[in-house]
DNA sequence: ATTATCTATAGATCTATAGATAATGC
DNA sequence: ATTATCTATAGATCTATAGATAATGC
């Protein structure tokens, strides 16, 4: 749970400030994320007060107020901190993972760990994004795109050297989200997962899943499927 | 999006009223939870007033706190209203789909297109499920277990009558939650999916994904995938 | 008489800022 | 002199209730 401790410069453009110094700044921007960050998981963005992240963070409520605008602005903060510290679990699992077709099976587990390790912070994305004003929430979403694009390069490249089946543009994309999303269903219904399943458990299942779906030669089993189809479908 | 004012009964017990005539608790809450469920989705839990509840349900403020005691009971009064509504649509799907293997594909789609009808609803759920008092987030996570169940009792009959391959109790417990989940996907992604695909595109890709990863023989493929797994796996 | 509804407001916050004070660098 | 920080509070809400009023049924 002390993982956003570690030290990376936070993008923070964008949100205005009264002081000069923009070593400080970063510095007292840190502060105020790692005290929000805790604070909005435990209670929730609204009913965490700007007094309360000032105190947690080490200074006062004037003081804060010179390194942000308003209290949303915290929260953009905070999202984009969340955001890149997933981004950078999932690239440097994608460092390490070679390009054999093994690849597919250890970006997920190290994805879906990630997931674990981060999941009160995904949560907090899910519930406390639409608190955001419009043009930022704009910014949160194309991060969760960028994240869910890793693993369509993934399954791109994999697709391109022969690993995969052929599969249209469309199938690959959706299956980069359907991996983007179980990941955040770890999270999302730990209270009940945990109680049943370790994560390794669930990496485990989830794995043969997704490879079942992704690695199997389609033409039998997507025949089958659209057979299946109602006859009526189309548009509705 | 008038979906929500079919008439059903509300099961709103537990929640306290000052208000004698059992009829009139029913038909005042049910102006409530249609006045707050817009609002709530519209502008959120927190940024909506219980003035402005009560106004667009046609009272006073003061009436307003006759039938019920806090705002979180409001909140309460629309999860449980979603939930019989989604519930209600699945289980409706549920009995128009006959006993053959198409049975499957059938209730995704019914579900899919429920997900689709009440999208906003569901995401309400999502966000702000975390705002109520302990006693009823559990009882909404309930609900939320419930309708899963639906899909395992699928599962699990059509298991039985021979029209899947075996799978253990766990796997296919995780692929009635996945089904869930997926639908739900398509609210919580909806930003994304909705400008480039239509919902009979996304059913009918998903379909896909779920019948392969359900439909096939899973030897194969689950050896494959468990020999991919790190050999350090087992507890972190 | 009892039940339902309304008006008016107590009481408790909470965000954001103005203006005073302390620290820093030339 | 300039920059950073603090204290104190203006101003704006918002929830929940007390007490008054209207409607209903015996």
């Amino acid at each position: 749970m002390d993982n956003h401790l570690k030290i990376r410069p936070l993008k923070t453009d964008g949100i205005p400030t009264q002081i000069k110094d923009r070593l400080l700044v970063e510095r007292r921007r840190r502060q105020i994320v790692d005290a929000a960050v805790q604070l909005f998981v435990k209670q929730g963005f609204h009913k965490t007060t700007t007094r309360q992240i000032a105190r947690a963070a080490g200074f006062s409520i004037g003081s804060l107020y010179e390194y942000i605008a308003s209290k949303e602005d915290v929260l953009y903060l905070v999202c984009e901190f969340i955001h890149a510290e997933v981004e950078r679990g999932v690239t440097e699992a994608l460092k390490r993972t070679g390009g054999t077709h093994n690849a597919l099976a250890e970006v997920i587990r190290a994805y879906f760990l990630v997931c674990n390790r981060m999941s009160d912070f995904i949560l907090l994305i899910y519930q406390e994004t639409q608190c955001l004003p419009e043009q930022w929430k704009k910014k949160v979403l194309e991060n969760e795109l960028r994240i869910t694009g890793l693993f369509v390069e993934v399954l791109a490249r994999l697709s391109s050297e022969g690993h995969l089946p052929e599969m249209d543009d469309r199938a690959l994309e959706l299956a980069a989200h359907n991996i983007s999303v179980l990941g955040h269903m770890w999270t999302f219904r730990r209270w009940f997962f945990s109680r049943h399943y370790a994560i390794e458990d669930y990496i485990r299942l989830q794995t043969d899943f997704i490879l079942r779906t992704v690695c199997v030669k389609p033409e039998k089993t997507v025949k089958r499927a659209s057979n299946i189809e109602r006859p009526t479908s189309g548009l509705e």
